[in-house]
This record gives structure tokens, sequence and C-alpha cells, in this order.
DNA sequence: GGATGTGTTCCACTCACCGGTACGCTCCGG
DNA sequence: CCGGAGCGTACCGGTGAGTGGAACACATCC
């Protein structure tokens, strides 16, 4: 990561132990293995404490300690998997991306917003799955993807605000940068439900991405697309499919859950 | 060695901040939200502490909090993700699990050992699934479901006697509850590498699943399943399929990681 | 050989954490 | 209308868990 633009951590605060295990834990964001002293860089740790804490997290079964460092471990695997919102779109949603993926066999993604970025929440895909840059639980700028143009098109007006004030990352040639030219792209993509991306996040990829709505039909409370390489995949053919797969999941939700938000 | 020590019975320690944390993220079980008196009844910390503490997880984005109490929030959802381990089994598996579904249109699973229990990792299914009683991140016995039996059966032996030493839980009629046919069982499916389940989990299922080994043969890393209502499904004549699939993330995960455990 | 990066242990200070106690609230049945 | 039960919230003095700097042991690499 460079200079980032983390909404989701409001506040580091660590000058308390809770603070220090979670500023750890958070510390792991691309790599998968963490020795203690990039621990104590990335967080600000003093080194001493660093080591009690982590020890302390691998007592708890949240770290896994190997050879060359520490690890999220699987208990720590477990308990993310029991968050309640994301589990239940989770499962009302895999249905229809399973019927989205057997019709195109294309990467399927379902993503959430969170700040200025998109967490990818599930993906599917065959072995001959286009290499793009998304892993589960990863996260992509909102603005140079297909998913995050969507889930920016339906944002409350001051986040959408705010990403097109801040400067535009560049990830490739084609990722859109000028402000301009993105508002433009959001405003269609109210207007048709669909947003498309074409090597804006990864050269040799381009993508398809719908919104999940709420019940009223206008917060967007996630986003699924296709992904598939330039060559052979021609976004604009599986367009439908991935707009009724998304009414699809959101009439579901909609269903399913009167009480909650 | 890679035995672990992970008791089905994991120590709380209550009498520091980061034990009292931990215990309250645990207490989410099955209940998606619960109140701050019920987190007091399960972990049995001070109300005053939980309260405090439950406010942190709160302001460090761990929990949520809603109108009638707390639940994990999608910040853990996202941390759970990217723990190292499961990551690159669930990636490495999610092609074979496609198309072992893609051929059998029946519920898939992909689960791992913890203590007694089975954690689930992926799962996939289509509209017309069967109502399997897993859930994703959620647990089951090893003895009652074809997936912990195959686990079961290549288990570190310790952990096979403890499994069968200890009184076997019934969850229906047709559960093996006699250790020494569950032996029996059990060398039947290191011999064949494949399980069935026969109503043994949940009346109206059935299931058929086979290991995945790590470079040596020996320890199972995981193992994939495949469910279906016991009317349509004869879980036979899929064992081929299934077994194959779990041979292909076998191979595939000894060739990718040459030095992780 | 020193210079640099690691992980680990030790220890006296001190402030964050503790939990009992008390208060306000909403829902009950009487 | 009122008591009581169960809930969430707030307060606060005492104290021990947590602190982080310093010192140590071990691998590398010039």
């Amino acid at each position: 990561m460079s200079a980032d633009g983390r909404e989701g951590a409001p506040a580091p605060a660590l000058d308390t132990v809770l603070g220090k295990a979670v500023a750890l834990l958070r510390a792991f964001t691309d790599d998968p293995v963490l020795p203690l002293a990039e621990l104590v860089r990335r967080t600000g740790i003093a080194k001493g404490s660093a080591h009690r804490v982590a020890a302390d997290l691998v007592a708890h079964g949240l770290l896994d300690k190997t050879p060359d460092g520490y690890r999220l471990s699987s208990g720590m695997f477990e308990l993310g998997l029991r968050a309640a919102v994301e589990r239940s779109l989770h499962e009302i949603a895999m249905p229809f991306l399973q019927d989205l993926y057997e019709r195109t066999h294309e990467t399927v993604h379902l993503g959430v917003a969170d700040g200025s970025d998109v967490i990818y929440v599930a993906k599917i895909g065959g072995h001959r799955q286009a290499r793009s840059p998304s892993r589960l639980g990863g996260r992509m700028p909102l603005h140079c993807t297909a998913l995050g143009k969507v889930l920016l098109a339906h944002a409350a007006p001051d986040l959408r605000q705010r990403v097109l004030e801040a400067p535009l990352e560049r990830r490739t040639p084609r990722t859109v940068v000028a402000p301009g030219l993105l508002v433009r792209q959001l405003d269609a993509v109210v207007e048709t439900g669909l947003a498309y991306e074409h090597e804006e996040s990864r050269l040799g990829l381009c993508c398809v991405a719908s919104p999940i709505l709420d019940a009223h039909g206008h917060d967007a409370l996630a986003a699924i697309s296709v992904t598939g390489p330039i060559g052979r995949f021609r976004p604009e053919s599986h367009a439908t499919a991935v707009r009724a797969a998304a009414t699809g999941i959101s009439t579901t939700l909609a269903r399913v859950a009167g009480e909650a938000t």
C-alpha cells in the first residue's frame, strides 16, 4: 500500500491493549505472513509490547506463529465468517452467482463498499479464470473497477463527492482519472443499472457490473460483476444476465429481511 | 509435525482485556445478534466490563451496535478472509468445487478439522439446494458427517482416540454412536478414500466426501463433499467425481506450496 | 571483524482497567 | 397506577496488568 485512503480505520489508538491488538491484526493487508519487526514498523508499537501482544493473540488463537513470522489464524477465519450481514448476503447471493457463472464461465464477483474501496465478499471462478487482481477479502479503489463504479454511482452524495475530489489513482493507462468523465459514467450507471470497465484496473481485463439495491431501490447494498479477458470476453453480451441476477438478489434480500437496516 | 493443540474447549481467560475481547467475539456462535445481557451471561464477564469492552470493540470496528444488541461487523468479516492458510486453500479449491457443482448440481462443501469439529470453509449451492445444517464458518461434530468422517479417518491417532472415547452425540436416529461401527467405517475410509453419510446429521440428507491430503499423502488438510436429499441423490454415483476433485486439489496444493504448512 | 537486522527477556513505574454500585429506562402482571 | 424484573448506561477509587526502554542472543551480509 501507499498513501492510503482507509476509511475503515478511523482511529488506530495504540494507547490501549485492545488498540494494539487490532492494529496488529489490521497490519495484515497483502502479505500473508509478517515478521515481528515488520509489525512493529507498520503499527508503530514498541517492540516489547508488540512481542507480548502478538504472543497473547497467538495464545487466544487469532494469530499463528510460524518460523518466519506471524499470520492470521484459522480461528480468525472462522470468526470472520460469522459476521452477520455479510453472511446472509453471501448465502442469498450465492445461488444467483452460481447461475451466472454457469452461464458465462467467467469470473464472478460479489463486493461491498467500505470507505473509498470495494471489498470482495465472494469470488467464483473456474480453472481458466482471468488473472484478476481481486482476492477474497481484498480491496480495490472504487473508481477503477466496474464493481466499484456501480457502488459509487449509488453511494451517498458525500462519499461520491469525496472520491471525486481526491486525486484518482491511475492503475493502468486506461484508468479513468478525469473527474468529469467519471461523473458522466456514474450518471449513466444510475440510468442503466450497469457499469463497465475496460482494462481500467488491470490490462487485459474487462468487466460488467450491476447493483444490489435495498428494498427502497435507492442505496446499493452490494454489487455483482462478471470479469473476463479482453480477447474472448464481450461484457455487453452478458449485461442483461448480470442485471437479472442482481435484481434477483435484490428482491430475494428484500423479501427475507423486512426488519434490519 | 502439524499436530495442533486446539481443543474443543478454548480457554477463555478473562483476567485480561484481550481475553475478555476474544471471549465476547467468540460468544457469537449461532445467533447473529446478541444483547449485552446475553453476552454477559455467555462469557461470565462483569456487566460493567462487558459494556466497556464491547464499546471499545465497536470503536475499533470489530463489532456493530444495533438497536437490539451487538453483532460481528463487516470489518471482522474482512479480517477473517485475510487468514492465510484458509484463503489459499479456498482459492485453489474453488475451481474444482465449481466443476463438481456443475456436474452434480448438488450442494458442495469444503471443510477443515478443528478440535473435534469440522468447520465449513466453503459452500456452493444452487436455488434448489438441500436444506443442509451447514453454514459457512459453522461447525458440526466430526463423527456425524461425511466430511468429518474423512477428516477423522486421517487425523492424528490421539484425536481419533479422543473422539472415539467420548460419547458420540446422537443427531438423528441414524447417527453412528457405536464406537466399534465408527472405527470400521473409518478404516474403510482410509482404504477407499471415500466416506458416506446417510441421514446421520440431518434426516433426509446424504453425502459423499473425500480427503485433501498433504504432499506426503498422509495427513488430511481438508475434505470436500457433495450433499443431496435422499430422494433424488445417490451418493455412490458421484463418488468417483468427488474423489477425482479431491486428488486434483491435493496435487495442485502440493505443487503451489512446497514450503508452508 | 564490525555493522545491521532480527527475536527474546527483564523490570520498575504508572495509568488503563477493574467491577461493585447506582441510576434511568421499558416492559410486564397485579 | 405501581412495584418489580430485566435491561442498558454511567460513575469512580484502588491496583495490578500492561508499558516500553535497555540489554541480550542470534543470525546474516559487507
